[in-house]
RNA sequence: GUGGGCGUAGCUCAAUGGUAGAGCACCUGACUGUGACUCAGGAUGCUGGGGGUUCAAUUCCCCUCGCCCACCCCA
């Protein structure tokens, strides 16, 4: 048996629905904040994430599925949004509008070893603002998110950090090493050697010892410059106006090297380990790393099977509004029946009704067992009685009463009886 | 990449060194043109794959593959 591959994994008719539900909740939410939707391709020339994401993170170095296409260019399956984004933001020069709003839905791809909460193909519903500096985009893009979640009965904390800028992220850099080198004997060995690429990691490292060991590193909130220290505090104040709740978490840290100043990240119960159901922030330089112009940008991406764990063990969580269009299920006895039937069954669908049917010539208590499991509204049957007659047999599951409607009237009846219900 | 757990029917799971069972689902009938409830019956397994120990392995041992969880990393 030929069966998928590890961490690529099939979303059964059964669930495919909660899915395809959270991306119509986040397109209704989203474009009530002014965003559209932006289709980006799931491959990309490898160098984008080199130079977008880093090479240095362990995103790039050691995560992604890379391999040369016929004619030896080195591809990459997209690993996140973000720089696909971007780089359609610049390819099509988008900066001429002061604004761009835009959101994505899709498969993402990274070689990791599968958990909970965490596959090798997995999807993300993200949105970017291209083109904003304000700290509103920033509190404004978190609202949004969190309206979200709200729509679809989820429950997340916010946590938020700034990361300060090109200008004071380096002194304070610098302190911090300053503080670990001291400290170097107490960290984990993970830390040690991190120490040199992006020595922030070890302050959301999860090792007890690390933890101990960095309790009194200086803060980077402490060591923002004044225009990063106003932006965060003008974050916080809007989020506060809106009544979101947030907690400041000044450990957290990104494994992208594109953020600036506010991050955030919205965590979940029930996950386990994976328990970050969404993640964004502040990018204000990545659009000029990939030759745009100056554009300060926040986004954030959420994770849909994370979503789908969490909302699964919610009790509360808001359900997809159901169907209203009820069930017809239609069941013919006979050649003659069955002619007839097809031109009915036409008939009702172009109408717009939701019509299934027994073609196979079943019993009509297998037929009856069917409808009933499909949860069929209404049962027709046309047998040759009924044809003789020219009417057909309607039954209605729930009340479990049958009559004989004339064939040409059988949509107006069926008009008749939804308008008496509702 | 590292560690731990687990692979038995479509699903959830039992069992025993002597070649496997339950519940649910499925099918048939009681009801020859009527579902749900009931009752009676039925089918289903290379016990993940390969090797070893043994008279005998689903059970014990080794390898392999897969799944799960955790580390790592992240959404």
């Amino acid at each position: 048996m030929v069966k998928a591959i590890r961490g690529f994994n099939d979303i059964l008719p059964g669930e495919s629905g909660l899915w395809r539900w959270f991306e119509s909740e986040a397109q209704r939410v989203f474009e009530t904040y002014g965003f559209a939707e932006i289709r980006l391709p799931v491959v990309e020339k490898t160098e984008l994430f080199i130079r977008g994401i880093g090479d240095t993170t362990d995103i790039v170095s050691k995560e992604m599925y890379t391999f040369p296409d016929r004619k030896g260019e080195s591809l990459t399956l997209r690993p996140e949004g973000t720089a696909s984004a971007v780089r359609a933001y610049v390819e099509h020069k988008q900066y001429t509008s002061p604004l761009t709003k835009v959101y994505y839905s899709g498969p993402m791809f990274r070689y990791e070893r599968p958990q909970k909460g965490r596959q090798r193909q997995f999807y993300q519903i993200g949105a970017e603002v291209l083109g904003d500096a304000s700290p509103a985009a920033d509190a404004e893009t978190i609202a949004m998110l969190m309206d979200f979640f709200k729509a679809v009965g989820v429950e997340g904390t916010l946590y938020i950090n700034s990361l300060g800028c090109s200008s004071c992220r380096p002194v304070y850099k610098i302190e911090l090493l300053r503080f670990l080198g001291v400290h170097t004997d107490e960290l984990c060995k993970n830390c040690t050697k991190r120490i040199e690429e992006n020595p922030l990691r070890a302050l959301d490292c999860k090792s007890p010892k690390c933890r101990e060991a960095t309790t009194e590193a200086p803060s980077i909130i402490d060591h923002l410059c004044l225009d990063c220290n106003k932006h965060f505090d003008d974050v916080i104040d809007l989020l506060n106006l809106m009544k979101i709740k947030y907690h400041t978490d000044h450990r957290m840290v990104r494994g992208l090297d594109y953020y600036t100043r506010t991050t955030f990240e919205v965590k979940a119960e029930g996950l386990g380990a994976q328990d970050t159901i969404a993640a964004g922030g502040r990018y204000d330089k990545l659009v000029s790393e990939l030759n745009g112009p100056d554009t300060p940008c926040v986004g954030f991406a959420l994770g849909m099977e994370r979503l789908a764990i969490v909302y699964n063990s919610n009790e509360d969580a808001n359900k997809p509004a159901p169907l209203d269009e009820p069930l017809i299920y239609v069941i013919t006895l006979g050649k003659a029946a069955r002619k007839a039937g097809m031109e009915i069954i036409k008939g009702l669908r172009e109408d717009g009704r939701r019509v299934e049917a027994d073609l196979m010539g079943e019993s009509v208590k297998k037929s009856m067992k069917r409808a009933d499991k499909l949860g069929a509204a209404y049962a027709l049957l046309l047998g040759d009685n009924e044809l003789e007659e020219g009417k057909i047999t309607i039954k209605d599951m729930k009340a479990a009463e049958q009559t004989n409607v004339p064939l040409d009237k059988i949509s107006t009846w069926l008009a008749e009886r939804a308008s008496k219900k509702a």
